[in-house]
This record gives C-alpha cells, sequence and structure tokens, in this order.
DNA sequence: TGAACATATGAACAAGTATTCATATAAGGA
DNA sequence: TCCTTATATGAATACTTGTTCATATGTTCA
C-alpha cells in the first residue's frame, strides 16, 4: 500500500499499489504490439466481415455470390473484401471479368472457432 | 455457370455460381450467433480494452492503479471496465472504497495469444 | 468498336463509440 | 458530521467506420 498526498495529474487518483503497477508495466506487451492485435479483433469483430470469412471457409467465391449470399449489394462487399485484403485475411485470384476471393490464413478459422466455444461456455 | 438475364435486384449483380451459394447457404452458422460472435472480437477490438485484459493477465487491480498504468483518466477506465463487465470478460470484488477487477473468463487469453501468433507469422 | 457486366473506388452520409467533463455515490477517517 | 477519496455514470463531443450512390476500370462478346 503506498499512497502519495496529492491526486495524480495523469488519471485523476492516487496509485493505490505501486508495486503491482510497476510489475504489471514490465510485463505488458508494447503498444505498437497490441495496437496491432485490436486492429486485428476489430477486421473480424464486424458482421459483414466475419460473415464472409465464414463462407471462404466453405469454398471460394466470387464477388458476386458473396454479395447474394449476404443480401447486400456489392459495393459494400468490396469494400469489405477490400478491408479483409489489406488485412491479408484473404487473397484473389481473377479469371476473366471474375474475381475470386478466398482465406490466406489457417490462424483465422481456428480462432474464430475459439471465439464460438467462448460464446457457447457462457 | 448460371446466369440469369437481369441484374439481381438485392445485390446488383447475377449470380454467377448458384450451386455454392446454395451450399454455402447452408453451411452458414446463424446469423444471430455470428452477431454474437463479431460483438466479442468488437469487445476485445479497441486498443484500450485489450490492454485492460492483458493487465488483469498478471494481476487483479484496481480503477486508479489501470488508470496509472495507461495513462488514462480515471472514467474512461471506468466506461470501458463496465464493458468488459457486461461482456462478462471480468469481474471484480469490492474491498472498502476499492473495487478490485480480474479475469471472468478463461478463454480469453487463449484468444489473444492466439491472435499475436496469427501477427508473428504474417 | 460498342454494349454488357463484374468489380473497384471516392465521396457523402449515417450510425456507432471512445473519451472527457461534470457530478453523483459510497466508504473511511478525523 | 464533514472532508477526502475511489468509483460510477449521464451527457456532450469528437472520432471512427460501414453503407450507399455514382462512377470508373477492365474484360468478354457480338
Amino acid at each position: 500500500m503506498n499512497n502519495s498526498q496529492n491526486e495524480n495529474s495523469i488519471c485523476g487518483c492516487n496509485i493505490i499499489h505501486e508495486d503491482i503497477v510497476n510489475k504489471v508495466s514490465q510485463l505488458l506487451p508494447a503498444d505498437d504490439l497490441l495496437y496491432k492485435l485490436s486492429d486485428f479483433f476489430k477486421i473480424i469483430g464486424d458482421k459483414t466481415r466475419i460473415k464472409i470469412l465464414h463462407a471462404l471457409f466453405e469454398s471460394e467465391m466470387c464477388v458476386c455470390d458473396i454479395a447474394y449470399l449476404l443480401n447486400m449489394n456489392q459495393s459494400a462487399i468490396s469494400h469489405q473484401l477490400r478491408v479483409l485484403k489489406t488485412a491479408g485475411l484473404v487473397k484473389f485470384r481473377k479469371e476473366g471479368k471474375v474475381v475470386y476471393y478466398s482465406l490466406d490464413d489457417d490462424h483465422v478459422k481456428n480462432i474464430l472457432d475459439q471465439g464460438l466455444i467462448h460464446l457457447s461456455h457462457k
């Protein structure tokens, strides 16, 4: 237990447990890494994108197929596919006019499945 | 290959591969479940909350400690702790004025670690 | 070459959300 | 009881982001 007299200007209160804060502070991963991590979860934390990913678990699909499947217009799907592509979660191949998207990462299915397990245990 | 003459009013294009769409449509988890799943990832897809969770991996902490550790004011942390509490990811115990937060879910650390593995493999 | 179509993309708009500020609540100590 | 302090919370603000609309690009086919 370690209190200082004046409240801290940063957080607006005193440090109650300086020893714990110091210990945890050292063990915490770098900000940079944690930001990347939260960005990754942000990508899969969207209902449209998570549906696209689940669809691609089953089969590669073209933009038009996905749009029809999800009952959304082509533009919205195309925008979201770009997000997934930029994040390295999907890749594509072109065949004439048609662009086929598929998964580009083995871990993603694993992580989504873990999420489902989490939900089922709550 | 299966084209209809007029473009589809829903997605603004024709279905290219009706067979695939039908197959995937049957295999896709229920909307309800996928929404819950994306909500879960949305919770951990925030830099402040992911820092809080990582901090709590190491030790239970009071609100003030977390605020000081993350260099944020008490109110912001309190709001985010409520989000995490509502999602069932953290729990708390009271000791006088002080409220101690800790993890309330075993799967979360696992999932975050998987996320880190994903990042390191990219 | 021109029409049709699959996809991409920029801009605008709408909706959601994280943080701040002010203040309330509740507990401890003088 | 009054003062201090730890936490919670409602409202306002600022920011982020998903979707739509209009349009551009690029390919096929007649």
